[in-house]
DNA sequence: CGTCCGTTTGAAGGCTCTCAAAATATGTGG
DNA sequence: CCACATATTTTGAGAGCCTTCAAACGGACG
């Protein structure tokens, strides 16, 4: 058995948050701890849905791409959530590690069954996987219908949420570090690398944003930024 | 109590069919009968997510609008499929009527509870719920990366899929009568009428689809829209 | 210090949108 | 059942946003 669920980074915020310690060990005994190098890839679209995971460290993509080789990210995952597809036999969407990641990795069967006998864990389950529902549906919006520079403005909004420091007080400039190149950035938000590149200079110059080095992001001007990112 | 669930036209495609009749008769007891008009919406974004339902009979919209006005369809329900957003108090999309609609409804708190007595049901629930987020992340592949016509051949084949006769021969042209507006066509795409518009004749024009009249579609060489569909 | 990879910037083109009007379908009242 | 009013769809012309193609710039690493 691998380390013990004690240490766990993500022990009361993941799916295992539903489980008494007892529980926790008889579902740690099927799972193992597995690390992911940045690009690596855990998933196949197509290929067989082996394992499901809790995500420990790190940011995962969620991809899906046509046959000519045009690629869409249709979710990024961050640490506590879950990783995966139970009860379906094939990955419908690939998996790969935006920044080097850290999984908890539990075979798909096995961990179906852990589902069926934990029904709080299910239930959970089930809450996420609607919020989840929620989550990508909202991001069809964003995908048909948001300008390049409101796409661009609301994914900067959604990183700070996610990678910004703990509620700085409102008007503080929050700083993050991108996981994402601006390539990666144009397959989540259907643009192409010249036009994210030319939208985050604008909000640069526009004050909005600075960009101080490399994938450093720092939000100036937040109210601003929402405004630009639906356009009151 | 409503109409018994035995006369139901999707007893056994519906959530329902993982009841036992006995489990079956004490949900009825919560649920009734309603009525939707071509139009008619059911729960408005932003507000309370006051019920849940199985859809009996027609096509329903899910939809996300920006403060401006502009709209997005993120989600078309047909019979037997499942309405609403159980555990949220506020709903996150529109559910509006395309067609006159019949549905099956439970306000949402008795419904919840009904879900963590049948373990059966919560579960199904949760397979349809992991598949409607598959093929919520596969729509953002078309809204992100598809272009015009590979949008609107993608979305005929797929009305074909829900509205065509059951299984004709590979080959058959397939008729069905489209359940949406040009305008509600451009709202599931991404794209403005006019370009559906464009699309659609130059779709006919090259004889891989007819358009009788009204909102009838043929699909007249399906292999070949196929391929306009994802740029082989 | 040179190479490699990612980013930025420029110029030109094309796909889709916008604005506009004609054509067709739908619906209503007489 | 027809005539009119309304809504939807089609078609056209032009503009604009984003893409494509290309090159310069910058940082990381050997």
């Amino acid at each position: 058995m691998s380390r013990p669920c004690n240490d766990c980074k993500v022990r009361d915020q993941s799916l295992c948050s539903s489980l008494s310690d007892e529980e926790l060990s008889s579902l740690n005994s099927i799972g193992h701890n597995r690390k992911l190098e940045r690009g690596q890839t855990l998933l196949w679209a197509g290929d067989e849905a082996a394992l499901c995971a809790n995500l420990l460290e790190g940011v995962l993509k969620l991809s899906a791409t046509l046959p000519d080789g045009r690629e869409q990210i249709v979710g990024l995952l961050y640490p506590a959530d879950f990783v995966g597809r139970p009860f379906s036999e094939q990955a419908e969407h690939t998996v790969t590690a935006l920044t080097d990641a850290e999984l908890c990795v539990f075979p798909r069967k096995p961990f179906e069954e852990a589902l069926e006998e934990h029904s709080r864990m299910e239930r959970l389950l089930l809450r996420r996987t609607l919020a989840a529902l929620d989550e990508a549906r909202n991001r069809m919006l964003m995908l048909g219908r948001k300008t390049a520079e409101e796409k661009v403005a609301s994914f900067l909004l959604d990183m700070a949420l996610h990678l910004g420091k703990p509620e700085s007080r409102p008007g503080t400039p929050v700083t993050f570090d991108l996981p994402l190149t601006r390539a990666q950035m144009a397959d989540v938000l259907g643009l192409t690398i010249e036009t994210v590149s030319r939208q985050m200079t604008r909000l640069k110059r526009a004050g909005l944003i600075d960009l101080p080095s490399g994938r450093l992001v720092t939000i100036l001007d937040r109210d601003a930024l929402e405004e630009r990112a639906e356009a009151a």
